[in-house]
DNA sequence: TGTACATCAGTGAACGCGCGTTCACTGATGTAC
DNA sequence: TGTACATCAGTGAACGCGCGTTCACTGATGTAC
């Protein structure tokens, strides 16, 4: 359930002393507000009153609020992560290698673009530290299949090589440019002048974006494929 | 001169009961904050510090903080529109239509990257809220020449369309999709994980990107252009 | 099985901080006569 | 040219706010004997 803004939910009295589970719950409630408001949103004390705790008592569990945010953010690349993997899985398979390359990096950004327009509080969070999604951490950040969003990007480009769509010596830093660009829509969709525009519309803009990626980079269809190229 | 991060400028004495010019010397101050520290960082209790004024003189030229932060954004979007002009004027003249076209759109990608690089806290102060951007406002947001980053884009952009490069039936939400690469390498530029490459990659990275963009837009090239296309 | 005790999760109260904003004021300016 | 006065830019003091964090504490738990 998610709480109007500027409402927090406040706990129920709880009947025993310890809370049991203090530091998922504080999780959770951080979670909940970087939801609505993003990571400045997510207010060490809000979280302990949202969870009926006195608000030092979240220092059994975090050393301090960066910790806290730091552990929301996580949480949040890992929501994003399966939300690239659940549009994975829709994808159709026993496509030829070439195909399937291509059709996997638009489902990453696809993924990606649907989570920024579906969760923009917890999307703003998880890249909050945009650098912070290189490192791999711990499980925190991971999606069901156990890899990153930024690993999932990178498998994509990888893939595009091996399937001999682009060009080995094209490879380096290919990733930053698609990321760049779904990055970009991903804001401008948000926060920006594409904000008030109805989801079907915001998902066709998506894949216009993604039609100029895939064209963009020198990527080079193998003629026996015949998939006519996005146009 | 720029204050070290943390530190104020504390303007000197002042001999004159009035300040005599404090609307524009609270905007430099608040400018001054956003350089280093990004729209949060403009805290109107800091630039009266600076200006060596009491708190609640701001409120004498502006209405409250919010609009101190307003007054601030339209300048850095007019710092940025400066940037934008300046990499303009730099381009080669009397080129045929269709390269000219292509060398303006680039040019408007290379400042708006420069800026991001150069000044990175006015810069995420001007794009803060990028919908802001679309809004023509009075002079504040212009450069020299009188038009706002966003009508540079779509200029060049509609020049594309007029220099046959460009298929009308393509022209709608082309902007966007440039603005999105753009926009996004400048965020992974500045706060994510391109934020310790030196600036001649930085460059060269925007230069791929922009290459991206070229050839991603479903740009015809004139046959009789003869110019190669990027690589 | 019963009891002493260490552990440590959560409490209650308080701290200092800097913020935006409001109030009644004061003092310099420049204009009307 | 001199004087009364309206204007209004800037002052001084204070407000309430919510924050992160620290302190000495208390009370439930579970383990050792």
């Amino acid at each position: 359930m998610q709480a109007a803004p500027g409402t927090e939910e406040v706990a129920p009295r709880r009947s025993t002393y310890r809370h049991g589970d203090l530091y998922r719950a504080l999780l959770a409630a951080g979670t909940e507000l970087a939801r609505d408001g993003g990571p400045a949103a997510v207010v060490l004390r809000k979280a302990t009153r949202m969870v009926g705790v006195a608000p030092n008592a979240a220092y059994r569990h975090f050393t301090d609020r960066q910790a806290l945010l730091h552990a929301v953010c996580e949480a949040a690349q890992s929501d994003l992560a399966t939300a690239i993997e659940a549009e994975m899985a829709a994808l159709p398979s026993g496509d030829d290698p070439p195909e399937r390359a291509l059709d996997r990096l638009r489902a990453v950004g696809t993924g990606y673009l649907r989570f920024a327009r579906a969760e923009p509080g917890l999307f703003r969070t998880a890249v909050s530290v945009p650098a912070d999604m290189l490192t791999a951490g711990a499980e925190g950040k991971r999606g069901r299949g156990g890899r990153t969003p930024f690993e999932m990007l990178g498998d994509a480009v990888d893939e595009l090589v091996t399937a001999g769509v682009l060009p080995a010596d094209r490879r380096p830093e290919a990733e930053f440019l698609a990321w760049s660009a779904v990055h970009g829509l991903a804001m401008l969709l948000i926060d920006g002048p594409l904000r008030m525009v109805p989801d079907s519309r915001a998902h066709e803009i998506g894949q216009r974006l993604l039609d100029m990626v895939e064209r963009g980079l020198p990527v080079v269809r193998p003629i026996t494929a015949g998939r006519p190229g996005p146009v």
